[in-house]
DNA sequence: ACACAGGGTCAGC
DNA sequence: GCTGACCCTGTG
């Protein structure tokens, strides 16, 4: 892949196995907004970039070849060979071979660790669009302001400070109802010290899942995604409404609920990449 | 109008 | 382990 500076934009050439809306629109991501041209403006890691497909050109707007080989590069997971692993996952079956046909070019993304605790713990028994609007106003009401952007002032993801310590006023006017409280006190637990994000990378899976299941708010499936999406875990399998209807459908001799039970038949089935299966067969199974 | 559900978790048996 | 309640809001 070819990385070339064009005004204020660079240009990726040759990236493969890039599709921007299998990107940003498969749930794993709240802080993008889709413009009338197609693109998509996306906060991270205290930037704003607009990313655009054209031909088998990808445009990443508002970003240099410098922010793009330190944090974008990781940030898009491009050391890892998606075509391979697309292949190898189509050949567990027919129906992982419709889903990553049907969803070439998705990557998960290896986002920050506290925002995924926090959108997550938000997205529980809630929609995707009303997971987006809160993340974002949270962000705009105690996040840094990190600059003016197509005419909008952008803010980025709050710290565990600015979260543990946000007002009753600004608590309630994100709307995010029973979960208000889930997301201070796990991020005082976090600023305590009490569950330590940072020393994750050094647990089992397992050990892992037990540590943030610890944190308010978090059970196994929101675990599993805060892994996969924000700790680079492979092996995460996520089980929420739309994995038990897949898994009941094609994968379970006999119908079951159990999310425990569903996730252990995940991972034994789909292997140390079951994440990437969830995510594929996942995306899939909502678009229809 | 009003019931229903949405990338689940928690408390109480 | 299993069940029901849960804040909020768009949908039919």
């Amino acid at each position: 892949m070819q990385v070339i500076q064009s005004g204020n934009a660079i240009v990726l050439k040759g990236a493969e196995e890039f599709e921007p809306k299998n990107i940003f629109e498969n749930g794993q991501c709240f802080r993008w907004t889709k413009e009338e041209d197609g693109s998509y403006t996306v906060v991270a890691m205290k930037r704003v970039i607009n990313v655009k497909k054209d031909g088998d050109e990808v445009i990443i707007d508002n970003c240099s070849i410098d922010d793009f080989n330190d944090m974008w590069h990781r940030y898009f997971d491009f050391d890892r060979d998606y075509f391979s692993l697309r292949k190898e996952l189509s050949l567990v079956d027919d129906h992982l071979l419709a889903a990553t046909e049907f969803a070439q070019g998705l990557r998960i993304l290896r986002q920050d660790v506290f925002e995924m605790v926090i959108s997550f713990i938000i997205s529980a028994n809630n929609q995707i669009p009303r997971i987006k609007k809160a993340v974002d106003f949270l962000s705009e009401l105690c996040g840094e302001p990190i600059g003016v952007y197509r005419g909008k002032m952008r803010y980025a993801f709050p710290s565990v400070e600015a979260v543990a310590n946000i007002s009753d006023e600004n608590l309630a006017a994100i709307k995010i109802g029973f979960r208000a409280p889930y997301i201070v006190k796990s991020a005082r637990m976090i600023l305590d010290g009490e569950v330590d994000l940072k020393s994750l990378d050094k647990l089992e899976y397992e050990e892992a899942c037990k540590e943030l299941v610890k944190l308010v708010g978090v059970g196994p499936k929101v675990a599993d995604c805060i892994l996969l999406f924000g700790n680079g875990r492979d092996i995460a399998f996520p089980v929420d409404t739309w994995v038990i209807k897949f898994m009941n459908e094609y994968y379970l001799e006999e119908s079951d609920k159990n999310m425990n039970r569903i996730k252990k038949r995940g991972i034994e089935i789909f292997g140390e990449k079951a994440g990437f299966a969830q995510q594929y067969l996942f995306y899939y199974a909502r678009s229809r």
